[in-house]
RNA sequence: GGGGAGAUGCCCGAGUGGUUAAAGGGAUCAGACUGUAAAUCUGACGGCGGACGCCUACGGUGGUUCGAAUCCACCUCUCCCCA
């Protein structure tokens, strides 16, 4: 083998850790060969939704990869869907809100950059908004891009599909989503698209479209997608199963730690890059009980608070897990926050439980303090004193009322009387 | 262009004049059980007041009625069939 195919094959080797499918993979193998050639890196797109800001731990397997094409000399591009994001997803009820707020979409993006600074380098990488060629596109130019597929093809796609057969609506803004990505890809010249196994159709259309154009077509990259912490669809913010990666350390930890445990080797090897091997060797003595489940995610929820956070962070965090969930004792003072009572929340009588729970973070109204209540997961514990249930719903505080109320094992707060 | 069906709470979905804050399931929350979780079981699950109370809610507007998610009219949106 001669030096430049070893290096091919390194390349090769990186890209394809944690890959569900290189799309084709022998095309790539003559892109990085022509990229040492010429000297010039290849073109790595990813395109990004500004109407969801937030990143979770399933898109940062995706923006792992997009880090393994920069270290390895390669340019990565990251397309805003500002405009894509308008054409949006109609299916949602009110579609009055059109409307779109450029502001807000950059603001959008600048959040999404910050936290994606976290895993590629910011940097190095190149931005750019979608608006800057699909908006000056005439009828003429759409026609054109429309012509170059078929209601077919488009019909292929999973949820058109199934949309189409269970008859729920499809609009034809959204067949034009699709093509108006792909013709992304013919905007920036890509060579590559990265994206999750939901994204395959979109990006095989820019190969498609890209061709029509004259171009190469871009070679895919397709990553998995994780299961979200209900270990069962696929980690999303509509389905609200999502670890956000600015989330704080207690709750990271803590929603780490109730993840199934049949996911723990999966999210070892997307989230903290194990090897195939050490995944397999995990899930072996998790298997045959040399491994204690609830010791492997500990471990792991510690890694990933560590990688998004600190490793002080992390060493906190499992401090008040094990506190918390394991000794069933309150968290540890400096994960509890404050609250400071106001003076309307008093009367001659004290305080009411109820009053309180609902203007701290405990319960979202004051019926739910009561059902709270009811149910018996609320407990006081005054500074002097130790821990005792509240029984009764109308329950009151007497003065001052300095202590640590908590509903359940995750709500806790700290009350601070200053009347 | 013609004909038919439909729009219900976070989601799915029952309900065709009062007894319906609206069955059932899912999701969610709390409790029990688990050295984590899952599974299972129990309870809760619009808001406000101490309760028999009030307010808000069944696509929108306006009616009929003592009383409507339920009937009527119009509007908006969707699906299906025919052309």
């Amino acid at each position: 083998m001669t030096t430049m195919e070893q290096s091919i094959e390194r390349q090769l080797e990186l890209i394809r850790r944690n890959t569900v499918e290189l799309i084709p993979e022998d095309e790539l193998r003559e892109k990085i060969k022509k990229a040492i050639d010429d000297d010039k890196p290849l073109r790595v797109k990813l395109g990004l939704d500004p109407n969801r800001p937030d990143i979770h731990l399933g898109h940062t397997v995706v923006l792992q990869k997009l880090r393994d094409f920069q270290d390895l000399g390669h340019q990565i591009i990251l397309i805003v869907g500002d405009f894509t994001g308008f054409i949006g997803d109609p299916s949602g009820r009110d579609s009055e809100r059109t409307a779109i707020d450029w502001d807000t979409v950059r603001a959008n993006a600048e959040t999404y950059f910050d936290q994606a600074a976290k895993i590629i380098d910011y940097e190095k990488a190149e931005v750019r908004y979608n608006s800057e060629w699909l908006k000056p596109l005439n009828f003429m130019d759409v026609l054109a891009l429309a012509k170059s597929f078929t209601v077919h093809r488009m019909l292929e796609r999973d949820d058109f599909e199934k949309r189409y057969k269970e008859g729920t609506p499809i609009s034809i803004m959204e067949f034009l989503y699709p093509l108006a990505q792909a013709y992304d890809s013919v905007a920036i010249e890509a060579d590559i698209e990265l994206g999750g196994t939901d994204q395959r159709f979109n990006l095989l259309v820019g190969r498609t479209i890209q061709e029509r154009y004259g171009q190469e077509p871009q070679c895919l990259v397709i990553m998995p997608l994780i299961e979200g912490t209900d270990g069962d669809r696929k980690m999303s913010k509509s389905l609200d199963n999502y670890i956000g990666i600015t989330k704080n350390p207690v709750d990271m930890y803590g929603k780490t730690m109730r993840i199934p445990d049949e996911l723990i080797g999966k999210w070892r090897q997307l989230l903290t890059l194990y090897s195939h091997e050490e995944r397999e060797i995990l899930e072996a003595s998790l298997k045959d009980g040399t491994m204690h489940p609830m010791d492997a995610k500990k471990s792991l929820a510690f890694d990933i608070v560590k990688k998004f956070h600190s490793e002080e962070a992390a060493q906190s965090a499992q401090g008040h897990f094990v506190k918390v969930f394991s000794q069933r004792e309150l968290p540890q003072e400096e994960n509890i926050p404050v609250f400071e009572i106001t003076s309307d929340l008093v009367s001659e009588g004290g305080a009411r439980v109820i009053d309180l729970m609902a203007a701290t973070e405990l319960a979202k109204s004051k019926g739910e303090a009561r059902r709270l209540i009811k149910g018996g997961g609320v407990y006081f514990k005054p500074d002097d004193g130790d821990e005792d249930k509240i029984t009764d719903e109308l329950q009151t505080l007497s003065q001052p009322v300095n202590g640590i109320l908590r509903a359940g094992k995750r709500r806790v707060v700290r009350l601070v009387d200053k009347n």
